[in-house]
RNA sequence: UGGGGUGUCGCCAAGCGGUAAGGCACUGGAUUUUGAUUCCAGCAUUCGUAAGUUCGAAUCUUGCCACCCCAG
């Protein structure tokens, strides 16, 4: 029987290293694929991309696989950056992650790799697939810490075919450890955060050259006007950084946090020391996509994630339409906001999530 | 112009003769493939200013300055 062809995304990152490794090791035909889907310098002017791409090609040297390099940038700006901006100017808060799954990694890079002749392809996701009854299944990763199901919630059933995610079983730890043992570049280096491939960057500066500012007024919830922000988009519910709000008369040792914004008439609400207008159970959701493709019912409870490293929560889920549903938790969850994704679970299966649209309770 | 009050870090705010608490903000770091949250660390040789008393003052005295309130 023929070897079998892998492409792997390989992001020159510890995690996309040993996923090569494993599928060779496993006698795979594997070919590494290097995708640069941003153009832009960080304010340092050296390109990370650049970095990792070298990394790329010691750990494939190492390895001894084959590897090649696309550019999707036109097709990340389309289809991810541009949503991202929107959102932020609708007051929303995306999470251009989630998107750059399903639109680039899982579509734009799966037909080079078929292109390229691949049976499947595998990224260093954290997280597991399983086949039942001609379904893909997506579940979490054998490390819950690292589980990464969350930023696929929007990927298809059909994406999913022909996906291996070598990573799945595997802690952290033994991932670091066996990038190590093998003498991998990339075994000690530090695992990358911020926005996939734009990186990390001071996020209020990165959006300025995006998003013109205006400035407005900040408002206490009794409605008195306690200080100036420098433009809504900046801002996201819950966060207490950056507001720039001290110690006000009469107001206690509390810190300040943002509870609302009011993108019409451009004002960010606070309030101090009392957390408790952050707190919700119910919200509104669309977009909604269900890996196995539908909901199992019309109304069930399962677990889900308002946000990514959150803890699983008890909610009702009540389908609204195919795509809406609404969400009830069981207890009041703090800082849920519109743009973000909801992500369901039932054990450790990821059923799929969409975008929070409305705050209802 | 009289009478009273207040001036301590960007903001609140302890201190009341023994050698500058705390909180918030801010900065840095840890955590983190979104944005946040959280955590840890740093952050006034100086107390409106000038002089005096004292072994020693932010704390007492006096002058000056600024702000606030009441009266005119």
């Amino acid at each position: 029987m023929a070897k079998k062809t892998v492409v792997v995304g390989m992001s020159g990152g510890v995690d996309s290293s040993v996923a090569a490794l494993l599928l060779k090791e496993q006698g795979y035909n594997v070919i590494g694929l290097f995708m640069k889907n941003w153009d832009e310098k960080t304010e340092n002017g050296c390109c990370t991309a650049q970095i990792d791409y070298e990394d790329v090609k010691r750990v494939c040297a190492k390895i001894d696989i084959p590897y090649y390099t696309v550019n999707f940038a036109k097709e990340y700006m389309e289809n991810v950056f541009q949503y991202f901006l929107a959102a932020y100017k609708a007051g929303h808060t995306p999470n251009p992650d989630v998107l750059c799954n399903r639109e680039i990694k899982f579509k734009h890079f799966k037909e080079r790799a078929v292109a390229l002749g691949a049976d499947y392809i595998a990224t260093g996701h954290y997280c597991n697939i399983a086949v039942k009854d001609g379904k893909n299944y997506l579940l979490k990763s054998k490390d819950r810490q690292k589980d990464q199901t969350y930023f696929l919630n929007q990927v298809t059933q059909r994406q999913l075919d022909n996906v291996l995610f070598p990573l799945g079983i595997y802690e952290k730890t033994q991932v670091r450890a066996i990038a190590q043992q093998y003498n991998l570049s990339t075994a000690t280096k530090k695992d990358s955060t911020g926005i996939c491939f734009i990186g990390e960057r001071n996020f209020r500066k990165f959006l300025q050259n995006y998003l013109p500012a205006q400035p407005g007024k900040i408002l206490n919830l009794q409605g008195q006007e306690v200080g100036e922000h420098i433009g809504l988009m900046y801002y996201t519910i819950g966060q207490r950084r950056g507001i720039n709000l001290g110690g006000r008369k009469g107001d206690g040792e509390g810190r300040w946090f943002v509870v609302k914004k009011d993108i019409n008439k451009n004002i960010l609400y606070v309030s101090c020391g009392d957390e408790s207008p952050l707190y919700s159970t119910v919200c509104s959701v669309k977009n909604m996509n269900w890996i196995l493709e539908k909901p199992f019912a019309k109304q069930f409870d399962c677990t889900a994630k308002f946000r990514y490293r959150q803890e699983e929560q008890k909610v009702t889920i009540t389908v609204q339409a195919n795509d809406s549903i609404i969400i009830t938790a069981d207890e009041g969850q703090r800082a849920v906001t519109t743009g973000q994704y909801a992500v369901l679970y039932m054990d450790d299966i990821c059923l799929g999530g969409g975008v929070i649209t409305n705050i209802l309770e």
